[in-house]
DNA sequence: GGATATTCGTTCGGGCACGAACAGTTTTAA
DNA sequence: TTAAAACTGTTCGTGCCCGAACGAATATCC
């Protein structure tokens, strides 16, 4: 997936389909090799320890975040998360299915839902995380230890600028 | 989504429930901030860009793997995109349907199938690489421009290492 | 040359993902 | 104190997404 093709060669076809048109390319290398980069972590998490416990990569985001917070409101989960409402909505009525979570209306809002973890929910994240950050580990292992702050910075101020976009 | 939690409460919240097992929380910053990234930018340009041409995001990766360099094989395009074949099948489907592409089995090697654009794919894409660019640079444009080189070859080596660990 | 293994793309089933529309609740405004 | 506006979570429809199983074509091995 890193690509058989080269740099060089992609520009040039690029040019070639555009005529004189000026393109970015250096912001085109970040966001394609954002995707590239996010998508084979989520695979290789998927398939290794999520698999294991038979979790999907937002499940377990879910269960992340509900583990951290609880008692947290549902649309914390989904703006922690990066996902909408509706996907949060699916997600965990298969979470409270598997009895991993429990959600109740909040008594003093009706319109929130309060979520929690059963036992058997923190049971299993007792386990879990520890494995899984095992896995984040490695993700990031050849990487020279000193650049993983400044790489964490980066992708914030990625998040925040297209986040700022949304509401325009 | 940039988290209404800071960091440092955290990673207290984390141990709380861990005890004195090790975490690592570099590694957890880089990962959980890949994803919130990829995501921003991903649901911004699809809002936006995409939006307007009736186009998911894996669809304009189809379409732009395919219009750099068709006639291309559809295992390619799953290796470029960094998607399953069976989720490709899916996708050039609708796109096929939507007369942008076509497929045709090669003669050569009765397994495979080559995929082209249609005159309409390729008139879409000269009109709408141009926009998704803009809207790339604009998810950038926080970020001072010689960082751009580096953050890429980060994401790259990140993806590299993903993928090695896939075929483990 | 013929059995065996590999490769490629599709199909299938189940879960994820979104926007739009909706109903119920709370807040705001007049 | 109502009427309008804002907010929360669910449902609905459509498309994406994956692993597993499959059939067809090609490659490998003896």
């Amino acid at each position: 997936m890193a690509g058989q093709h080269t740099l060089d060669e992609t520009e040039r076809q690029v040019q070639a389909r555009l005529g004189d048109l000026k393109i970015d390319f250096e912001a085109m290398a970040v966001t394609s090799n954002l995707f590239r980069a996010a998508n084979a972590v989520r695979n290789y998490l998927e398939r290794t320890v999520l698999a294991e416990h038979d979790l999907s990569w937002t499940a377990f985001v879910v269960l992340w975040v509900v583990w951290i917070w609880e008692p947290v409101e549902s649309r914390v989960i989904a703006e922690e998360g990066g996902f909408s409402k509706a996907t949060l909505t699916g997600v965990m009525q298969t979470l409270e299915g598997r009895g991993l979570i429990t959600r109740t209306r909040s008594s003093k809002d009706g319109r929130l839902v309060l979520v929690k973890l059963t036992a058997k929910g923190r049971k299993m994240m007792k386990q879990l995380f520890p494995e899984f950050n095992k896995g984040e580990r490695l993700a990031v292992a050849d990487l020279k230890r000193s650049d993983l702050g400044s790489f964490a910075d980066l992708l914030r101020a990625v998040t925040l600028t297209a986040d700022s976009q949304k509401t325009n």
